[in-house]
DNA sequence: GAGTTTTGTTGTACGGCTGAACTATTGCGC
DNA sequence: GCGCAATAGTTCAGCCGTACAACAAAACTC
């Protein structure tokens, strides 16, 4: 037990839920997640017996809850395989592939898209295109979102699948309500409230639920598909730095939602000034433009330019890449002291350049955060993709149908 | 609803609980919770009614449970007093006076003590003893601590209350599970497990439930029974700067325990060199023996001999509590900025400094934090009376049991 | 003092889980 | 090939805790 329990226990299943009175129907939700999670967090599929053993539920419980979650569509069963041993074989069960998904939207500041995964987490459908959206207009940028979005929709819903939800993600700062976006600065947007904007209906016309989030956040959520620790901080280097802190597979948002910005930590106050107003940011040694033009680069030019400088042995890329590093080591560092992550995962423009940075984050890091000593923080590249915060967008939607199985049954 | 909901609602009472099978009797578990929370969070003493009111049960079934708690000694009715309108008079509850009490205990640099305070919140019992423990042999004080808590509880138990269990508290990194202390500058501590060595006992003989805790972190909780909001950062200056998080009322611990380490947030690269290996370090700036030897002061003089200077008018202490204003300002704009607060409360060297600090670090977080604009942060003094540490040892002991009260009826 | 209003209690109904018995389907030994 | 053991999944009575409704208690009102 520590000191203060304020996380669940690092293996068992989730189960947020406030303070509401409990009647009976209270426990049957209660066990369906339970039953979902032990589903969809398995590493191998498993039965009913299965299921059973590992949360604690008798099998005719579980039988009864499976049958609802199969009925819903949210799990599949596999046709049995014989076991090597004896007794009848088992079911396997798995996520149904191809009957719920959830909608990852995004509009960054030199693309905009969609991408819908299915519970399995494949890719069932997907719109991109790139263009610079500097200093755009909200209204008509999302107008041409929501086109994307609705033929995503549309193909999605065509081939017999329901959209549970979206999650669109913006490169500022989003409340926490998940509603407005306050700022966003290399947008040039302010005061947006992108949600009846967008106004997205699934096919049968209701109104689909749809939430705003920060781009580093929700690009956080998106390693989680691999075999990253349960708790890691996740840095999403790109023209600004931000990032996402997730404890125990969920976000950790703040109070209001606005944690995270790294960008804006002061490395050195004798540095260059920064467009927030003070002076030496990290954004001003580790930001996307700063690295290219340090390289010598046009700022519009592609991270990969800089990958071919620094194999070429360029100097002055090196010079900066190496600045860079430092500058968001100690930034990190001060993570570290302040939040306690015992890893680090670099993505965005870090993780293209994580040969050449991550050693000296990694350096930094260690020499300067106090319980390095007893605890080493490891710092690691990003293993998702591209577009990585319309994966854990819509990721983020699917989790939430996991985590509330009684809605879709 | 937040983009990605880590946190319960900000009003409701919160019902951690993990991911365990729900039966029958998992009801009555978390009504009992409920309903105990409604009782001790209101703002006035509910009846039995209300209670069904704010909880949504009936009142059959609040009944029942009240009926349980009362038996158990956590809720005592008043008298019922006739209200000016119709109907039958209510009963009062109240948290009940005098029955079950939390045990906070503490080492720190100049003191050690022990603190029981009951569900009202009133200490019943109380030992302190100042004395420098500085490069202090964890063995012996543990000793010294280990007699003045067990006269603590024998003067409690003779009264006729049950010790729920306790908290030490100390100036150092303790690991998450509340069991070990890694290191504790300050006491010139290492590698200690104080639980053991302390081994508490209830008057029946049964070994007592204690956790180890980081001093600032319960110095937080301290906070808790006045009028602060439901989310701050709590700082707390001594030799060291330590800080804790809470959010929602509950504390903020990070992957392992070892968040808040701010006294170590890198000011100044170019400053002076700092215990810990780094350059710059927020202790160099504002820790309570720069603060005292900058006013020219020993580093042994008590922090109001400070004060005296400053209402004098003298200028070296007024340069240097300004100076280290700046520095809080900064470290805590940083703050800000990673974990995202809206109301910073200090607490020790700087709660009495606040007449002098407060607006220099208002005005500096004001001018750096990026979410200012949209929301100003406020910056206040701590309301906790001294040794608030082991107020809030023993007030997050007496939260456990409200939060389970099943254990305890 | 009868009607009204609100509090708190009592008894029945119902929903959901358990546990044990039961059926289904396999492997194994002879 | 057949019985036996083993495992998976299903069926059904029993229990527990809450809801609902009726009721009892204790005030106020006119």
């Amino acid at each position: 037990m520590p000191a203060t329990s304020t996380t669940t226990p690092a293996a068992a299943p989730r189960v947020p839920d406030g303070g509401a009175a409990s009647r009976q129907h209270t426990l049957r939700e209660r066990n369906l997640r339970l039953v979902a999670a032990a589903v969809f967090e398995a590493s191998a599929p498993p039965s009913r017996a299965d299921v059973a053993a590992a949360t604690g539920l008798t099998r005719a419980t579980v039988s009864t809850l499976v049958d609802r979650l199969v009925a819903g569509g949210l799990v599949a069963e596999l046709p049995p395989v014989a076991a090597q041993r004896a007794g009848r074989p088992a079911v396997p069960l798995v996520p149904a592939a191809r009957s719920v998904v959830g909608l990852g939207l995004e509009v960054n500041v030199d693309y905009l898209g969609a991408r819908a995964l299915d519970l399995v987490g494949d890719v069932v459908a997907e719109r991109v295109v790139t263009g610079s959206l500097h200093d755009s207009d909200p209204r008509e940028v999302l107008g041409r979102l929501r086109a994307l979005a609705a033929e995503t929709i549309a193909e999605v819903e065509s081939g017999g699948m329901r959209v549970a939800g979206a999650r669109l993600a913006l490169p500022g700062l989003v409340d926490a309500r998940g509603a407005r976006l306050e700022v966003a600065p290399n947008l040039g947007w302010s005061s947006v409230a992108p949600v009846p904007e967008l106004d997205l209906r699934s096919g049968g016309g209701g109104a689909l639920d749809v939430e705003v989030a920060n781009e580093a956040k929700l690009a956080a959520l998106a390693e989680l598909a691999g075999d990253v620790p349960s708790s890691f901080l996740y840095v999403s280097g790109d023209v600004g730095v931000g990032a996402g802190i997730v404890v125990d597979r969920q976000l950790f948002l703040g109070e209001r939602g606005w944690n995270g910005e790294i960008g804006h930590v002061v490395v050195d106050p004798a540095g260059p000034r920064c467009s927030c107003g003070a002076t030496g940011c990290l954004e001003q040694y580790a930001g996307k433009e700063v690295l290219l033009r340090g390289a010598g680069l046009p700022a519009t030019a592609p991270v990969h330019a800089v990958v071919d400088l620094l194999r070429a042995g360029d100097d002055a890329a090196l010079d900066t890449v190496r600045r860079a590093g430092r500058a968001l080591g100690a930034a990190l560092a001060t993570f570290v002291n302040l939040v306690d992550v015992s890893t680090i995962v670099l993505g965005g423009t870090y993780a293209e350049l994580f040969g050449w940075v991550g050693h000296v984050v990694g350096g930094v890091v260690e020499e300067r955060a106090l319980a390095a000593p007893f605890a080493p923080v490891d710092v690691r590249p990003a293993a998702a993709g591209p577009h990585a915060a319309l994966t854990g967008g819509a990721r983020e939607v699917l989790r939430s149908v996991v985590a509330d199985p009684a809605q879709w049954v």
